[in-house]
DNA sequence: ACAAAACAGGATAATTTTATCTTAATTTAA
DNA sequence: TTAAATTAAGATAAAATTATCCTGTTTTGT
């Protein structure tokens, strides 16, 4: 479905929104040991995240990532997923065709945009505050 | 959504769906032209659904790919998609977690689910023959 | 039998994605 | 002001996917 730094992404978004919701910042390699993902791979990801203003990032000692209090209730999957992978797993043709459309369908066109609807709402609609409770809470898991 | 070799495979299958519904066996060559898709990679897809009996691969000359005509309406994309992207795509953890399950879900669990249901459901009751029909009468295009 | 057409399968190459390594820049605390 | 901790960024490497090439095998018409 996603690409592997867009789960990266995704889990590192949500352990961070989860710590900034009790005012802690966190480290790379706090991140990276508790979502199970490779350190240096999962830096590059976040780098983008940040220049992409969805997680801040500060440097020095005692530096790390964090989401603003009030801002982590704004971001939603949407944002990680489109400035990682961005907007081709609910823009493109599922076939590949590149002047797929309404007026000239391919055969999956219908069926798959349904499919690829109710993804784009999915993301667009689930914000990153409420999955980070659900794991503060040890209701959901980040690493199994 | 699919990997390329997936979309090559789904389409390829169409179109010689199409062609076996008029009692025409038709040529890699041919196929690879009319879905503009490469000629030798799709050779080896076809491999994989020749072994895997979605399609039938005929050698020698007057060879190429059909399928018998009976056949053709229990075909589901399903059945392509197992045979070369395997079942990840409906059954793996939207996050990539291995053990990832409804009594320790990650945290999209529910919402992916539910797409992923409709997904598979998709594949699973579309099938061949009717895309091909609609590939048939000019309703929807395998190349754009 | 033989030549030609066509698929099968193995080897190789190119590209993309994933992952690592190294050095630089920044920040803080002592 | 210097050392340590930490992210940024560029270079490189490994692995997976996509694509091509070459040789072998099968089939058919002559």
């Amino acid at each position: 479905m996603f690409s592997k730094a867009c789960e990266y992404g995704i889990k590192a978004t949500i352990y961070i929104a989860a710590n900034s919701i009790d005012g802690k910042r966190i480290s790379l390699k706090g991140i990276a040991k508790h979502i199970d993902s490779p350190e240096a791979f999962t830096a590059k990801i976040l780098q983008i995240l940040a220049r992409e203003r969805v997680v801040n990032s500060v440097r020095g000692i005692n530096g790390g990532f964090e989401i603003d209090k009030h801002r982590i209730q704004d971001i939603v999957l949407a944002d990680i997923v489109n400035a990682i992978d961005g907007d081709a797993i609910y823009k493109n043709c599922g076939l590949g065709l590149k002047e797929c459309s309404e007026a000239r369908p391919c055969p999956v066109h219908d069926k798959f945009k349904i499919v690829r609807n109710n993804l784009k709402s999915l993301l667009e609609t689930t914000n990153v505050k409420s999955l980070a409770m659900e794991v503060d809470s040890g209701l959901a898991f980040l690493k199994l």
